[in-house]
DNA sequence: CGAACAAATTCGGACCGTCCGGGATTTTCG
DNA sequence: CGAAAATCCCGGACGGTCCGAATTTGTTCG
């Protein structure tokens, strides 16, 4: 008479084990009356199910059947003409999400929200009927609000930094972990001016990592002359040449490749006196050393995540949001001097990580 | 036929599904012939054996009906006397990861390293003993090297920014981010002036995310006049007074809460002419306006990842880490202006999420 | 009003890996 | 040769989950 169990208070309420196991677990299966029935019995009976148990159970029933074991929605939320970029981004992030839910056993079917594509509520609809409950979003241009879905059926992450309408945990790059760790590395290699050259949009997204970053180094590595950044609202080669000029900045950090080239009319020989890098790599045709932000395995984590909280049942916006961040990768390329070998150990071809 | 259950291993091999458990953990009741047969099918076979679905099974068994837990253990890597603030730190995290442990059906035990506990291989042979394989690392002092344990044998997550020995997945607040929504939240209350005074060795370990951010938005925000940060060594009265009587910050952002009495001796009405808010909850015993940084929620979300990986079967040092960080929030205070109520919704009770 | 059909709700069966009692076979020994 | 002992292996039960099937309830239409 010491420990109820679930076959035992099934007996005592005249319902099958299923039944209790459904309700306590508040699977939309059992009716909302049998489930408050059901949950007060246990409670008073001193009931209480094990939920460590109930994780391993439920990966043995469900590692039989093996294969399929369900869909994750990819929403891309397109407001107007996304660019060339956003597409190779979300391509690669897809990538990674593909090949990990394969590994998983779930498949991903990707839905387009926006003028052009689905309504919010036709999106809503259409997952409740296909049983869709993982739920995957793709960056979208400002501040989305998916509020209108109706989330307590849906597990889900945004894959990038910040979404306020619902707060969904996020999965996106650390830029400002990598461009701390991009400064060090061109420290290490000899370099002592560097200049940022930004477009303000694209930091303002970010809320400033790169700039925060790069004026919080700029201060405390040493031996740094400080160049200031240059910010600007539209790609401007007088703008840049002036800049350039001015404080000749022995490695220039920005997203737009095109600057080699004005550098190279200013009097640069790269690698030789200048230095370039693109803060990121799907900017570029693999002719200069670039920040590869690992997308696929971004999109590879944000996977996991999903899948993980819909197999611990957990549906509906997070309490407390998170933001899971990876550091990007220094690729190396002909604009950048390789690191000297100090030690032996540091090999030139291996990627470093930044 | 991609799954191998230990039944359909036991028909292939003609022998019994218990034959085959007994064997696998290498039970006497076995024959020792039978035993290398087994093994080597069930290696071919690709059967892998889950350690917590094992123990979870074995107690199942053993003791009918009574909870079982499963154990995390909790790392502390004391180096030297710690100091209270970390306790107070490692204890708000400990509420939040035994909190959540219990719920997910385990339960946690804490060990110390250092020199005045445990060495490193006496604890890997604990662990080893006890079967315990999931682990949280309580931050350390400085960048402790941990790489001496068997990683193959856990699956971890530290409780800070960064680990390098080994690379394990983090768990921390996200300062840059909650100095940004700090800042910003500030701005909307009207201040103009806000002055950071913080110690260069506390904002160094968080590679000068404090900075960085306010930096960043000291450049962003209309309207600011600059106050440049102070950065200071020790505690000094001289140099805050100086700092404070030449930029007349309007709002001051620091760890220390000693400032308010100082600037009260310059002549500071708080919250009436200037603010003060303490960087650190932690820090401060409710006398001032404070950044708290949820910590037990920080420990709460490291005990459900590192249960998440125990639950999938991975172990060994991620192939690429992550840090997962959460937003800290705004405690208000009798030493900051509460926020005007432009529309009614706005209630000043309320914490403002920052 | 009732038949046909759809949706909601409940149930039964199969399953996971472990432990223990016990069965089957072989060995030992009187 | 027979009995006891040793060795080796098997079946049942455990608690909880999942899925398909069965049963009940509700709805539409002739």
């Amino acid at each position: 008479m010491s420990a109820p169990t679930l076959r035992s208070l099934a007996r005592e309420l005249g319902l099958s084990r299923t039944t209790l196991s459904d309700a306590l677990r508040g699977s939309p299966r059992v009716k909302a009356e049998t489930v408050a029935r059901v949950r007060a019995a246990a409670k008073a009976a001193g009931y209480e199910r094990n939920p460590l148990t109930g994780a391993v159970m439920s990966q043995l029933r469900r590692s039989r059947g093996q294969q399929f074991r369900g869909v994750l929605a990819v929403v891309e939320i397109i407001a107007e003409g996304h660019s060339p970029l956003a597409v190779r981004y979300n391509d690669a992030l897809m990538d990674g999400i593909s090949a990990r839910a394969n590994a998983l056993g779930f498949k991903v079917e990707r839905f387009v929200v926006g003028p052009q594509g689905l309504s919010l509520g036709r999106l809503d609809t259409i997952l409740h009927t296909r049983g869709i409950q993982g739920l995957i979003l793709l960056p979208a241009v400002g501040f989305p609000d998916l509020s209108a879905l109706s989330w307590s059926r849906y597990t889900a992450v945004y894959a990038d930094y910040f979404i306020d309408h619902p707060p969904l945990h996020c999965v996106c790059c650390d830029h400002y972990r990598s461009m701390i760790a991009l400064l060090q590395e061109l420290h290490a290699r000899g370099y002592r001016r560097p200049g940022l050259f930004i477009e303000i949009s694209l930091d303002e997204r970010l809320q400033y990592r790169w700039e925060g970053a790069f004026l919080a180094l700029q201060k405390y590595l040493p031996g740094i002359t400080q160049v200031p950044a240059l910010q600007v609202q539209g790609l401007s080669r007088e703008a840049f040449t002036a800049w350039f000029r001015q404080y000749d900045p022995d490695v220039v950090l920005g997203h737009f490749p095109e600057v080699m080239d004005w550098m190279k009319a200013c009097g640069a020989k790269l690698p030789k006196t200048h230095a370039f890098v693109c803060l990121n790599s799907l900017r570029t045709a693999g002719d200069c050393a670039a920040v590869d932000f690992q997308v696929p395995q971004l999109g590879s984590r944000a996977c996991e995540l999903v899948v993980g909280q819909l197999l611990h049942n957990e549906f509906g916006v997070p309490s407390q949001p998170s933001l899971t961040t990876m550091l990007g990768r220094l690729i190396e390329g002909p604009t950048l001097r390789p690191r000297v070998a100090a030690k032996k150990k540091k090999a030139a071809a291996q990627p470093v990580a930044v």
